[in-house]
DNA sequence: CTATTCTATAGGCAATTGCTTATGAAATAG
DNA sequence: CTATTTCATAAGCAATTGCCTATAGAATAG
């Protein structure tokens, strides 16, 4: 459990089994049940990815008789969403390729600046 | 190390120090000792994080000197960026109000079938 | 060559993760 | 009430993570 919230999504994320939860539950509300079906895996296993996805904000969960269904709530991705969109202009411009190259030279005569040997 | 890309470019965000790192080569490449300086974490730990953030692709390194510059390489935020895309749709649109609710109750319009009781 | 600088690797350790099986708890059915 | 269904929690375990200290390796300086 990460202390911030974004560490907390990313986190949450970085799981295939938890992503494909995510997709599932675009196609509508689920229970644990039906969330686990596709996978070869315990129970209670799909109940504990369902609380890293919930702690991270990535769903909700109502009751429904003896179920609960779990429900997506896109709203946690925007914070990482922007994190990641910021990095666009990166490869959406000469960046990459001059920039940095451009800092790199600097650092290079600043250091040959503090030791000036030419 | 997971094995699918994207979990590891989701994996190697899920961390504050990491993150910091990115964000300080936005600003140039940097070596190992530059990079590690804001942190209150030895030379080893800043080495470790830079070896996530090159397995997953999101810096290259060089070497000039003694020195060893990490360069940003943001293209590995792509996927993932994109991967988060998707779900601008439900936080862009009333399906997070109407389309669910609809799903739920197909859901339970189904269930109510497959043991009529009305 | 040796010494120095910068970084990587090795080994250790506590905490976390992702699973398991077993059991407990909540809601409904009869 | 009891039985059933659905899910959560507990306890255990192997693997991973994030740090540390100590040491090894690579490049340069002299």
């Amino acid at each position: 459990m990460p202390v911030d919230e974004l560490s907390a999504v990313f986190a949450a994320l970085a799981d295939p089994t938890r992503r494909a939860l995510l997709t599932r539950l675009e196609a509508g509300d689920a229970s644990v049940a039906e969330l686990g079906s596709p996978f070869a895996m315990s129970q209670p296993a799909i109940s504990q990815h369902l609380k890293v996805l919930e702690n991270a904000g990535l769903i909700s969960r109502t009751r429904v008789g003896t179920a609960r269904l779990s429900h997506l709530e896109p709203a946690a991705l925007k914070e990482a969403s922007e994190y990641m969109e910021r990095y666009k202009r990166f490869w959406n411009s000469a960046f990459d390729t001059l920039d940095h190259a451009l800092a790199a030279y600097q650092e290079q005569a600043q250091a040959e600046k503090e030791t000036p040997d030419d």
